[in-house]
Order: structure tokens, then sequence, then C-alpha cells
DNA sequence: TAATAAATGTTATTTTATAACATAACATCG
DNA sequence: CGATGTTATGTTATAAAATAACATTTATTA
């Protein structure tokens, strides 16, 4: 996977805008985003693509500190059920909401080749599935829309390095 | 999970015309539908749930077969690339396509309780995921569309006994 | 038939996620 | 403050999902 500096993706946070946001969100909820906790979102928010829960125990272990997978998946169910990051099924990898606060599934193009993510916020398409699972009288829980390809960065290579 | 009879859910084959179907479609393309990838997609869709590759295992040696993880593994990637299943990523689970021959991203209604499906096929999402990509010249490989949540049947129940 | 390719068998391992229980930190009340 | 209940974390072990690597068999084709 190549590493590169950011796909041409909606109105986004940075780190910082996302730790504060954050911080403030859990205090109004009454929500604790205890030091690991918050450690765990920033790993993810300094990378510049998805991560995986054992490659966050690793950098969590390069600080010195203890852990276990437990470890990580506690503190990754408490930031997804606060909205903080979402989940990308198709790569079991975790990437921080660059719309936090307003919960909503994903819709997600992923790169293949880079790895790097872009995060829709299409209402339309929120709103047709709205209508399919209102029409059915499914109640929704949990809603992803993910689309794995090839981003233009990596379309400009010659071929599929992989 | 409850299991039971049909979820209200649109134009659907049953597991013989699918089996007739995927039988035509290979044939026209050269490939190959041996006895065991056949058995597979039967066992796929003679279950009321989308099942794991472990379960297929499991009755495929109730079958008397040998086999091991990448047996069922290498099947279900031919009905993958055939379009003659899906897999749901959230659930990590494989089921049929009830609309086979037409390459397409799955859209998918995935009942936490009761574990059944419905597939979807709204043209107008698949037209606004189309637009979003063509707009970023993204280029799709693969493409998923997963809603999960409760049934109307479940939401009959009194309350969640999980 | 011999050579080639495709499919399956087989063993071992990697990757992802959770169960179960112990300890520590934090809050709330007497 | 100290006792009590609750939440968060530490720790060990295991379950669940997927793949690597190589051997063998089956099918295709020259
Ligand atoms: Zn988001
Ligand atoms: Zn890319
Ligand atoms: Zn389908
Ligand atoms: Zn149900």
């Amino acid at each position: 996977m190549r590493q590169a500096a950011d796909l041409n993706c909606p109105p986004s946070i940075d780190a910082q805008q996302a730790l504060t946001r954050a911080e403030t969100l859990c205090q109004q909820r009454g929500a604790r985003l205890t030091e690991l906790r918050r450690r765990v979102l920033e790993i993810i928010w300094n990378s510049a693509t998805p991560l995986g829960a054992y490659t966050i125990l690793d950098m969590l272990r390069d600080d010195g500190r203890q852990g276990a997978p437990p470890t990580v998946y506690r503190a990754l169910d408490f930031l997804l059920a606060q909205g903080l990051i979402h989940r990308l099924a198709l790569l079991n990898v975790f990437t921080g909401c660059r719309r936090p606060g307003s919960h909503h599934g994903g819709q997600f193009l992923i790169c293949r080749d880079c790895g790097r993510v872009s995060e829709l916020s299409n209402p339309a398409i929120d709103e047709l599935l709205r209508a399919e699972t209102d029409a059915r009288g499914f109640e929704v829980l949990a809603q992803t829309v993910e689309i794995l390809g090839r981003c233009p960065d990596c379309l400009k290579e010659p071929a599929h390095h992989g």
C-alpha cells in the first residue's frame, strides 16, 4: 500500500479538531473519555489510513502501555458507541468519523491499493435507504455503505503492483 | 435466533431455480460448477438464513465428504466471482444472490434477531453511488450496502430476548 | 498417451474477536 | 473519612474467521 496526503473528500476535520470535539461531546453526554480511549482515538486519527485492532494494540505497547486485545476492543466499542469512529466491515479496520455528533451510518470509498478512505455524507442515499426500511417496517440499528476500489491517485499508477 | 418462513422481500428465486440458473450461467461462461461448488451453493440456498464458512464446512462433513476450511473458502470464492452469492461483511456470512447474472453490489436488510436477510435492488441507490464515484474518479471493484436491524416479524415480539 | 492446467486434499498458521475472571479506579453515601 | 457499588482496565485463555503452502487428484488439450 502506498501512503499519500489526502483524498479529495468532503469537508473534513483534522486530528486535533477531532479530539477536541470528542471531549466536548463526551462531556455533554456524561461519557468518560478516559486517557486510554482518548489515546486510541488519537492513534486512529494520526494515521493516514484506517487501522486494525492489533495495529492499534502494537502502538499502545510502543507507548510503554500494557495491554491485550480486550484493552483495544473495549476502547473501540466505546468510541463506536459514541459515534466517534466507524468500523469498515470489508477490511476489519477502524477510522475516525468526519462528522461526529450526528449519529449516522457510514458511507465509504476505500482504496484497495493505498488504503485511504473517503467518508461520504450523501443525504439522498440515507433518504432512499430510510424509505426502503420504512416501507418494510424494518427497524434500523446499524448501517454501512462500503465501496472498495481504486482512488484517482492510484489509478495514475501504471498498474496494480500488489 | 428465531427461524421463520419468509421476509416480505422483492421478487425472489427459490433454491431450485437458483441452482438451475447457476448451471446455465456457468455453462454460458465456460465456468465449471463442480459438484463441490454446486453443493455449497445448494447448502446456502437451502438455509433460511445466511451461513458462515464453518457452518457450511460442517454440513459438507455431514454429507460424508472430506474437507477443511480452504475447501469451503475456495468454493465460496468461485461462487462470489460468478455473482451467485454475496458475502455479508457485517456478519461474515454468505447468502444466495436473488438476481444472479447481473453482477451488482449487494443491498441487504439483515435482521439481528432472526438472521433472515432481504436483498434489495434499488437502482436509485446504485445510481447515486455511481454518481459519487464518477465525480471522484474512483474505480469501483466491489460494493456493499448493509443495514442491520430488526425485521417486522421480530418487532412484534415483546422485546429483544438476546 | 503425455503434458498442462485446474481443482481439491491436507497440514499448519495467521488474523480477528471474545469469554471469563481479577484488579484497580472512581463515585456516592453514611 | 471509610464502606459500598459501579465502571474501567488488566490478564489469561480461547473461539472464530481466513489464508499460506504444498501434495494429490482430476480434467483438458496437444
Ligand atoms: Zn461518520
Ligand atoms: Zn489509492
Ligand atoms: Zn445479488
Ligand atoms: Zn427478524
